[in-house]
This record gives structure tokens, C-alpha cells and sequence, in this order.
DNA sequence: GTTCAAAAATGTACCCGGTACGGTTTATGC
DNA sequence: GCATAAACCGTACCGGGTACATTTTTGAAC
């Protein structure tokens, strides 16, 4: 790689590294792209040159891909086996957190921008659509089960996923919150597994009232 | 009702009629609020004294109300029952629609604009939010699970809305689209009560791929 | 070390959605 | 008819995002 490429990458990496320190010092919405471009020592234009929106100086790489690791399952295994072991490893080896500080940051930041949740929202149902795809392929000629189990899976995903960043958000140590998550992905797969009916009986037996 | 206040909801009809027109004339995107309100003869300030925004000039009233009609079920209803219920009998009267011409633009409007879609998935997320606090109801002390519910529930709601609307936008007549909408509500909640591995017995069992 | 084309960065001016504000019309209740 | 409050309006403004023409930087070839 020549200078030409690190530079840029040096470059995008100040400016993100710059907007989320804003973002977390004063809230997405009172921090402005100008500031943001002027503190990293860089134009409005270049900053959009890097970065297509301002939502995109936090949620960038946050996507998953859950119709390649449906796509790249190994032989043999369904797609829910394939996800609900990718989740499984995932949980055990902490997510494989590089800078723990960072992601708390975007956590936050994220969390407490309702436009950043709008945003987070588009990309999770982007995935929905990408995993309906990939499941339409598993299951040819029937394209609304394909939909609906997309539906349900990312569902599952993101709302264990939501559950997990707002314990390490709210303090808990990363070590027992990955400890949780690794159950929430079994009662959350078992859910999609086994349908809702799956509670009366498993989960909630005291309850009187029935599914 | 006094004069000022019929006055009101003519000019806010209006005003979302000549917006509809114009966006289906010529797409969401291209179309200004200016224009809009000088179509409608109305300054901005007061088409955004009406819509607090330009998206909820279609959107509004689209979103519905999962939490009141887990809330508001019959006795001895269980959630799931309640909601499969309110969906077959939505079908079966289809949808009641009164202006059919005005219910097909908005679908078309909607549809054709990435913006306004997703303005849709936002409602949609709403929903999704206010059903896990309905449900949390139902079945306290595991929020989890509640969440989950009605993550799957909604994904399942929302996907055969989507197809059923693909459908009539496409010219599909609408009496054929609220059968094949009757079909996929049973199939839908029948996916939600028994879980993804009924489409392996049910349905694809002509497929080598196992679930 | 100079030169040259491509890539990157910049400044400016602009568009559009949305808001703040102060002033003007209009319906309503007395 | 009159006072009042609600609705309406014009204008100016803000912030995100884009178009465009210009300048700076960079890698490489000579």
C-alpha cells in the first residue's frame, strides 16, 4: 500500500475518531457537520467525500451479514443452525472487542440519538431483505415463507444484539454481559426454532394465562 | 363542530390530497414542500403547522396499533390468537377500504421512494417497541422474551402487509390480493406459533435442505 | 530532480427540509 | 360590534448535502 492509500485511511480514521468524541461529549444532534469537518482539520466536502452522511461517522461498520453466513454455512447445516452458532462463537469470544472504549462510545452515542436508531433500524432491515434473499435460494419457489423466516431471524438477532449493547451501556461489565448474551441466544434461537407456543410450555408454565 | 374547525380539516385534506397528486405525478423526491403548499394555497409554515414533517404527508395514519389489539383481546384470547384474529377478519372484509384510487397512490408513493420506505420501517419499529411493553404485560418478569415476541410477531405482520400491498401495486385486483392475503395470515401465524422448523415439515418437505 | 497526469482536497455557491419570530387576518364568545 | 385567541403568513435563518470549478498533492517516468 502506498502513501497515498494510508494517508486516506489515516485521514477517515481522524475524522471518525473526531465526530464520535463530538458526538459523545455534546449529543449527535448539537454537533455539526461543519464543526466536525473544521475540528478535523478538513473541508465539509472532503468530510462527505469520506463519509456519504453524518449518520455514517458512527454506524459505519456496525452492518452485519446474515445472508453470508447463511450463503457460506458449511455442508450440511441449515441456515438457523449456521446463524445460531456464528451468534454462539460470537458471545463466547466477546464479540472480539479490539478497543472496548471506542465501541462503548458508539454504543452510547448511538443510543441516545433517536435519528442514529433510525438509522440502525435501515440497516437492519437492509439485512432483513439481503437475508430473505439468501433464504430464497435455500427454499426456491416459496418467497414469502423465505420473507417471513428473514423476518423473524433478524428480529431475533437484532433485539438480542439491543439487549446486550444496552447492559454494556448502562455499565455491566463486558465479561457478564457476554455471559448473558450467550443465553439469550439460545432461548433466542430456540424462540425461532420452536414458535412462540414455545413459551407457554417451556418458559412461562406458571402464568395462567396461555399463549 | 363550528366553522373554524371544519375549516381545519378541509384545508389539511387538502393540503395531503395535493401533495399525494404531486408525488405520484412526479415522485416523492422531486416534489418541494414549496410547491406543495403554494398547490395548496397555503404558506410552508402552516402545510408544517399541519405535517410536522414532509414524509408524514403520506405516512399518516398508516401505522397501526399492535399493543391496543393485544391489550384490548377477549377473554381467555391469548395474544397470538387475538392478533391472528384481527388479521384474518381484516382479510376476509378486505382491509375495508373505502377510497380505493387514493389507497393505491400511497402505495404506489410509498413504494417508489426509499425515503418514504423508510419512514415506514420507523412506524414499524414503533409498533415493534410498543408491542414488547404490551406483551411485557402479559408475560411479566421476562423482558427478554417479550421483546423477542414481538420482534417476530411484527416481522411477520409487516411482511405479509408488504406483500399484500406489492400485490395490488402491481395491478393484482384487489379482491384476488385479499384472498391470497387470507392464505398468507394463516400461514404467517401458523410460521410465528409453531417456529421455523414447521417449514421443514409443512411446507418444503420436498427439499433435501433440512431447516 | 524535473515534469506531468491523476487523484485528492478545497471554496463557493446553492438546494431543500425544517424552525423561530413578529406581525396580520379571521373566527368565536360576549 | 368588539375583544381575544387561534390560525395564518413572510421572512430570515439553520444544518445536511451536492455541483462545480479550482488548486494542491502525489506517484511515477524520464
Amino acid at each position: 500500500m502506498g502513501l497515498r492509500e494510508r494517508k486516506k485511511e489515516q485521514t477517515r480514521r481522524r475524522i471518525a475518531e473526531v465526530a464520535l468524541r463530538l458526538f459523545d461529549e455534546r449529543g449527535y444532534d448539537a454537533v455539526t457537520v461543519n464543526e466536525i469537518a473544521e475540528a478535523a482539520g478538513v473541508a465539509k466536502v472532503t468530510l462527505f467525500n469520506y463519509f456519504p452522511t453524518k449518520d455514517c461517522l458512527v454506524t459505519e461498520g456496525v452492518k452485519e451479514d446474515l445472508a453470508a453466513i447463511v450463503a457460506g454455512r458449511g455442508e450440511g447445516r441449515s441456515p438457523l443452525q449456521a446463524l445460531r452458532e456464528h451468534y454462539r462463537s460470537m458471545a463466547a469470544r466477546g464479540a472480539g472487542v479490539v478497543d472496548v472504549e471506542a465501541l462503548l462510545a458508539r454504543v452510547r452515542v448511538i443510543g441516545s440519538s433517536p435519528a442514529l436508531m433510525g438509522a440502525l433500524h435501515a440497516m437492519h432491515m437492509s439485512e432483513r431483505y439481503e437475508l430473505a434473499e439468501a433464504l430464497g435460494e435455500v427454499y426456491p419457489g416459496d418467497d414469502l415463507t423465505a420473507r417471513l423466516m428473514a423476518g423473524q431471524i433478524t428480529a431475533a438477532v437484532t433485539t438480542i444484539q439491543e439487549a446486550f449493547f444496552h447492559r454494556i451501556a448502562t455499565g455491566e461489565p463486558l465479561e457478564e454481559a457476554g455471559r448473558r448474551l450467550a443465553g439469550d441466544v439460545e432461548l433466542a434461537f430456540d424462540l425461532l426454532e420452536h414458535g412462540l407456543t414455545y413459551v407457554k410450555e417451556g418458559i412461562n408454565h406458571e402464568k395462567g394465562d396461555q399463549l
